[in-house]
DNA sequence: CGACCAATCGACCAAAATATTCGAATTTTT
DNA sequence: AAAAATTCGAATATTTTGGTCGATTGGTCG
């Protein structure tokens, strides 16, 4: 029938949804069965522990998204715009999953080791996207920057900065774009050579 | 100070937002006293019980839901549009609190029995709300009705049928408001004198 | 001041909820 | 039909949580 990886991804999606809507304490294995519709004890067949669980869909929420960022800048070639693209997309990705940082986000997570490490991996290797922009963008002589790991690392930790929900809620979609040209104007103007 | 009826209104407040969030079930008490910036033991000091708190949040919720309505059809003339505007606000209004019901509305709160009552006592008032722009309709010989408390019963009847989240979910506004209109014609058309 | 009352709270408990285990049943594969 | 993979109900171990109690604080009034 169907191959253990996929049952194992079926899961990880149906848990996916209960967890962005309760967060991490709320939310039940036994929820989690029943949603997929499953006994409790065949989910501990496929998964170690609620954590486990919540382990595989950290991890697939950050490759997706980091996925979806590769996707959004590959057709673009201008680095100026390149690095525009990339923090629009950043920004309205996350919005969309706001619901599920907000559940998150306040909670006792950081006696979960393992949501650190995935967030100092996915830290870097955001990192490194920005960089790589940045460098091609100072190798076309667009950007006039010499540090480009220093750059990328400040210019991810501003966006990590604006993650704060405050500043993306009850707005709609086209104020949001207007905003972020703003935004990216004030964080980069100085980069560009003009 | 503050009144004890301000602290009380307060709570409820507060309890209302978490309710509306994560339903009874899944609220704690220690959520509510830290969101009140109060012991938890305080909060028993307002509040006889978990329930109690609930049943307040719930009546308020009702009585603003009714105050609403009864403001909004108020300047209003002309029966067939009095109407018109009553399940308009009353929809949206709905869809507003929708997160809310959502919430509840799945659990096992058939246990509690006060919310059995809060509602059939609601039920029973806005069956009145309606019954009196209906006769107000027949008696300027806008609609067509002799019956005009079954005529009540069956239209808030036919309201709570469309409360279902289906309908209202991944929709504009603008879409819905036509949605109503079509759906108060298929409603009443019948009812109306031509 | 000091007796009184209103309000607050930390520590505690019993009951309920919940994560996890176990062994048996059931299905699928070989 | 034996073996392996998967499912699940029931039992267990652990945590959470609604609710209580006694003590404490802080204001008020004589």
């Amino acid at each position: 029938m169907l191959d253990k990886e996929e049952v194992k991804n079926s899961i990880i999606a149906v848990a996916r949804q209960i967890f962005s809507r309760f967060g991490f304490k709320k939310t039940t294995m036994d929820e989690i069965a029943i949603a997929s519709r499953k006994g409790k004890s065949s989910i501990y067949y496929y998964f170690e522990s609620k954590e486990d669980i919540f382990q595989a869909v950290v991890e697939k929420e950050a490759s997706m998204l980091k996925r979806e960022l590769q996707e959004a800048i590959k057709p673009v070639v201008d680095p100026k715009e390149k690095l525009k693209v990339y923090v629009l997309v950043r920004m309205k990705t996350l919005k969309n999953l706001a619901n599920y940082y907000d559940a998150i986000r306040s909670e006792y997570l950081s006696h979960l080791d393992f949501v650190e490490n995935i967030r100092k991996k996915y830290d870097e290797e955001e990192i490194l996207m920005v960089e790589a922009i940045l460098k091609e963008g100072a190798e076309k002589m667009e950007f006039n920057i010499e540090n480009t790991r220093l750059a990328a690392i400040a210019i991810v930790t501003a966006l990590k900065g604006l993650e704060i929900p405050m500043f993306w809620q009850n707005n709609e979609d086209s104020d949001m774009e207007k905003r972020l040209d703003d935004l990216i104007n004030i964080l980069f103007y100085g980069l560009v050579r003009r």
